[in-house]
DNA sequence: TTTTGAGTTGTTCGA
DNA sequence: GTCGAACAACTCAAA
């Protein structure tokens, strides 16, 4: 065939709105897609246990997709330089394009990568698929990057709309089947045990599967979203999040989709501005990350970095588990093993649960979101888990620790949720549902449970651990200041 | 340059 | 039960 165009899928399986895929077909030549499955780039940040299943079935979506155009797609293992240039070579193409990326390890690779190309005299084209707005496009009045949320929304606003999603490219002009992995060979999904026995009642990975859910989500639960949003029992939410992290649906498209429902009186102006203020909080954890990459795994406040944290493997077994004898954290917990999913709310406060109750440093937890959520996404969980601690960019304030008990009695009133994924202690009246070592022995007999036996007692005491977390923030409270005083003396 | 207003998501205590 | 205040300062962003 002809001289062929590379479009180097990466994070954005989607045939619409994908710039990288749509420059490519638009060059003309024979399009041929190459998925690497980057393990040895990523190193540390290497695509976690359920986000790999995900990747599995987003792939096989995307492969259907493509072939159903007559685009092939290549699947490699390596590192993606190696592979991208063996391509290009055995191909003969003179074109590589992709979208950006901005997690750290991405870039610098990516860079490398486009050098390496342009010394051969292939061209290397990068485009802006991921973001609103790319990070460096956003800028305060004084021209640099924003750390605290509201004004970068508001300036990203005042930008007006993101542009307009692209069509799907039209049929290629026949590229032909080449050698590609197997993608059953990369074996993705868990066997033995299947942890993921579960998910596919909850997802559809791919394309397809996405813009279902952006639709559904638009035409009904929506409008209930502003509040409905807290409530983890209610299906208020739009559970993009894994979608938009493998880039089977844009943000962009999002963005024009609530305009669009907002304009038709589908979704009230209230619900579609606060969805789409935390599709803003997605480019504002990227925009953070890339102007601080470091705080990948430092804290941004480096006063935290004295923080006396406590190393307690038992009860991160405990917490991992959703055995921590607080039901709405364990809830929380088991449904993110079950479902590879936490609702929002219920993620605050198992997170602030590890953090402030048990004292145990946030890079634990969040390795073990990273490898455990579907929706696993560097940016997010990093600026979430910093977020959480204290230590972040606008980070809630250290005397915010979340109530186990009174979180649930608040945001699942009905103890729908909780009964759900803590089936022993359904028969619990809702009195003593959040704080089960509270109910009297008869309560606990008639609905079946035996504190350390069919359900944990707790494992710390509420208001002693708050306590203690109090205490130990007041050690970094002070810091900063006598610290630069002891440097200037 | 200095000043001013503001900042995702909460809890507890005491009147 | 309900309500307001305290929790603590700090830093950002813009005027």
């Amino acid at each position: 065939m002809a001289s062929p165009c590379i479009a180097w899928l990466r994070r954005d399986l989607r045939l619409s709105d994908n710039p990288a895929l749509f420059a490519a077909a638009a060059s003309g030549a024979p399009v041929v897609c190459l998925f690497v499955l980057d393990d040895d780039d990523a190193g540390e940040n290497a695509t976690g246990g359920a986000s790999r299943w995900w990747l599995h079935h987003s792939l096989a979506a995307l492969h259907a997709d493509l072939k159903a155009r007559g685009i092939g797609l290549i699947l490699k293992k390596g590192r993606a330089d190696s592979v991208l240039l063996a391509l290009a070579d055995k191909l003969g193409a003179k074109e590589v394009h992709w979208n950006r990326l901005y997690e750290p390890w991405s870039i610098a690779r990516d860079t490398k990568i486009k050098s390496r190309l342009t010394e051969r005299g292939i061209a290397a084209e990068s485009h802006a698929a991921d973001m609103l707005r790319e990070p460096w496009q956003v800028k305060t009045k004084a021209g640099g990057p924003f750390s605290v949320f509201t004004p970068f929304w508001r300036a990203l606003q005042a930008m007006g709309a993101p542009p307009p999603p692209l069509p799907a490219p039209a049929a290629a002009n026949g590229s032909t089947e080449i050698e590609s992995d197997s993608l059953d060979d990369w074996a993705l999904t868990p066997h033995a045990p299947d942890w993921a026995a579960e998910f596919p009642d909850h997802w559809t990975p791919g394309e397809a599967g996405a813009a279902a859910r952006l639709e559904g989500f638009l035409g009904g639960p929506a409008n209930g979203y502003a509040k409905g949003r807290d409530f983890p029992a209610q299906p208020a939410v739009s559970r993009l999040s894994p979608h938009l992290h493998f880039g089977e649906i844009s943000p962009r498209q999002i963005w024009h989709a609530t305009e669009m429902a907002m304009a038709d009186g589908t979704v009230s102006d209230t619900a579609g501005r606060s969805f789409l203020r935390e599709v803003g909080w997605r480019d504002f954890n990227r925009h953070l990350l890339y102007h601080n990459p470091h705080t990948v795994d430092a804290n941004f406040r480096p006063q935290f970095d004295t923080f006396p944290w406590a190393v307690d493997d038992a009860a991160f077994r405990a917490w991992t588990q959703g055995r921590t004898g607080y039901p709405f954290v364990d809830a929380g917990m088991r449904e993110l093993w079950r479902t590879g999913i936490m609702h929002n709310r219920v993620r605050m406060v198992a997170a602030s649960f590890l953090v402030k109750h048990l004292l145990i440093d946030w890079r634990k937890g969040e390795a073990w979101f990273r490898d455990t959520l579907v929706d696993a996404d560097l940016a997010n969980n990093v600026g979430g888990w910093q977020w959480t601690a204290g230590c972040g960019a606008d980070a809630a304030p250290y005397f915010r620790i979340f109530n186990p008990i009174t979180q649930g009695e608040k945001f699942d009133p009905t103890g729908a949720y909780t009964r759900r994924w803590v089936p022993e202690l359904a028969a619990l009246p809702d009195k003593y549902l959040f704080k089960p070592w509270e109910a009297p022995p008869l309560v606990l007999r008639q609905a079946g449970v035996t504190l350390d036996e069919t359900y944990p007692a707790p494992i710390v005491d509420h208001a002693a651990a708050r306590q203690r977390a109090l205490d130990a923030y007041e050690t970094v409270k002070q810091k900063q200041p006598a610290e630069i005083s002891k440097g200037a003396a």
